[in-house]
DNA sequence: CGCAGTCTTGAGACAGATCAACTCACGTGG
DNA sequence: CCACGTGAGTTGATCTGTCTCAAGACTGCG
C-alpha cells in the first residue's frame, strides 16, 4: 500500500521547492506550500485516486506515472486500465479533478509506472497560498499552458494521424522528455508497457507492436528487452510523425500555445 | 479586411471587463489591461493569424470562431482549412502562440465563424499586468484549466470513440455552450459548417453527414435548414456519446481537472 | 430563376480492430 | 545455474468502420 509521511522535511519537498521560481524558493510562501503537502510513495502499479470532494494538485518528485480516466461504460472492448490521458515524469505537477463526474468521466487516477514519490496538495488551498506570490501563481499558469499545449498537440494527432505517425510522435516525445534529445540518435528506457502506449495513443496493443516492428525493419529503431529502445534518427522520426520540423533553430522549447475558455456558469 | 479601432472606450472592452473578477473590474489593473488591448472586428471567414514574435491573448467579445492549426504537410488528403482545435464563443479568452513552429505546427489562426468582435492583447504584457492583481491572474489560470479540461476530454474522444459517439458528444457540448442546456430537449443554431465539425472531430464531412442522418432516423435530432438543430433528448445523446451521465445533480458545471507538465528547459 | 456551394447518399477500398496462436523476456524455485 | 511458468510481446487471418471517390439533392443567394 501507499505509505504516507506527513513530515514536511522529507525528500521530495526539496525537489518541489526547486521547481518553484528562484526568488520564491526560500520564501514563506514556499514553506507554507510545503506545510500543506503530503508525501506519498507509490510502488509500481499503485494508484492514487482523486478525492471525492476537492481537487488535488500532485507534484511528482521522482518516478513516472500515467494519468488515467476510467473508460466510459464499455467503449469498444478493451482498455482494462482505462484511457491514458498523459504520462508524467519527475518534476511534473499533475492535478486530479475531484471525483464528481465531470466531462472527462470523473474519477481520474494517477498510476505509478515505476516506484514514485509524490507530494499531494489540496488544490484550493495551494492556489490560495500561491496567490500571495504572483511569481508562483504565474509559474503554475505557465505549466498549465504547457500542459494545454501538449494536450492540444495530442488532439491534433488523434484527429487524423496514422498509427505509424502516432507511434513515431510518441517516441520523439519520449526521447525529448526522457533523454532530453530532439535530434540525432538516442537511447532510453520506456517505463510504460505497450498496453499503456496503446491506451495513450488510441491504438491497440497489437497495432503498436506492428508499428514497432515496421520501425525496426526500417532501421529507425532498435529494441533491447522489453523496455529499452534506441532511436537511430530522431529527426527522421519527427518527419514520420508528421510534425513540422523544429526548423534549423536548435535550442530548447518554445513556450506554449494556449486557449482559455469561458466558464459557462 | 479586419478593421482596427485603438480606442479603449469602444464596445467589447466592456464585455472584457465584465469577465474579470468583480473586485478587479473597476481597478487600475482592469484599466491598464484595456489600455494594451486592440479591438479587431472580423467578418465571417476572416482570419486573425498569430504574431511572428509574441504570443497573443484574444478575448472574444462577441461572435463565434474556430481555432485552427495548418495541417502538417499532407496529413491524409483533405483538410483545406487546417485542423480545428477548438470552437470559441462570446466571452472566451483564446491564445495564439507565436508563429515559430511549435509542436502544434505553429502558425495558428483564429477564424471567425460569424461576424465577431475581438480584443487582442500581447500575452507577455497582459500577464505582467495581471500579475499585479492575484485575483486576475488566478481567473486566467482558472480559464486555462478549463481549457485544458476540455482539451483532455477531446483527447479521450479522439482516442477511441466511434463516429456516432463523437458527433453525439459534439451536439451535447454545443447544446451546453450555445443554449445552456444539459438535459431535455433543446434547439440552437450551429455557427459552423459540417466541414468544420468534421475537422474538429477528426471525421470526414461525409461521415458527419451520415451520423446526422442516423440520429435523425433515431428520432434524437431534427434539423431545419443547414444550421438549425433540435435535440429531442440531451441525456440520451449524452449516453450515446459514451460520457458517464452528469448524475442526478443538476446545477452548473464542475470546475476543471488539470495537469501541469514540467518545463524541460 | 438559376447558379454555386453545401449537404446527402451510394459503392468500393483500406487501415486498424478483433480473435487466435505462438514466442520471448524475465522472475521463481528447484 | 538452469528448468520452468507467467505474463508481455509478436505475428497472422479475418472483419468492420471509416475514408475515398463519385453522383445526386438541397439551401440560399444573386
Amino acid at each position: 500500500m501507499a505509505s504516507i509521511s506527513p513530515l514536511a522535511t522529507q525528500a521530495g519537498f526539496g525537489a518541489f521547492c526547486e521547481a518553484l521560481p528562484p526568488e520564491a524558493q526560500a520564501s514563506a510562501v514556499a514553506a507554507r506550500l510545503c506545510a500543506i503537502g503530503t508525501r506519498v510513495e507509490l510502488a509500481r502499479g499503485e494508484r492514487l485516486g482523486c478525492d471525492r470532494e476537492a481537487d488535488r494538485l500532485v507534484f511528482l518528485a521522482s518516478g513516472a506515472a500515467k494519468l488515467v480516466a476510467p473508460v466510459a461504460e464499455r467503449a469498444t472492448t478493451a482498455m482494462p486500465g482505462g484511457q491514458v490521458l498523459s504520462f508524467h515524469f519527475a518534476g511534473d505537477l499533475v492535478a486530479l479533478l475531484r471525483c464528481e463526474v465531470g466531462a472527462c468521466g470523473g474519477n481520474l487516477g494517477l498510476v505509478a509506472l515505476s516506484a514514485s514519490a509524490l507530494i499531494v496538495f489540496p488544490a484550493e488551498r495551494f492556489l490560495d497560498i500561491a496567490q500571495q506570490d504572483p511569481a508562483v501563481l504565474r509559474a503554475v499558469l505557465t505549466r498549465a499552458l504547457q500542459a494545454l499545449h501538449r494536450s492540444r498537440t495530442r488532439v491534433m494527432q488523434m484527429g487524423h494521424k496514422s498509427a505509424t505517425a502516432r507511434v513515431a510522435d510518441f517516441l520523439v516525445t519520449m526521447a525529448d522528455r526522457l533523454a532530453g534529445c530532439t535530434a540525432g540518435p538516442c537511447c532510453f528506457t520506456l517505463p510504460m508497457s505497450r498496453r499503456d502506449i496503446g491506451d495513450a495513443l488510441g491504438l491497440t496493443i497489437e497495432t503498436v507492436s506492428r508499428q514497432f516492428t515496421e520501425l525496426r525493419e526500417a532501421g529507425l529503431v532498435t529494441t533491447e528487452g522489453r523496455a529499452k529502445v534506441c532511436l537511430a534518427d530522431v529527426a527522421a522520426l519527427t518527419r514520420l510523425a508528421g510534425r513540422p520540423e523544429p526548423g534549423a533553430r536548435p535550442g530548447p522549447h518554445k513556450p506554449p500555445i494556449f486557449d482559455l475558455d469561458q466558464q459557462q456558469g
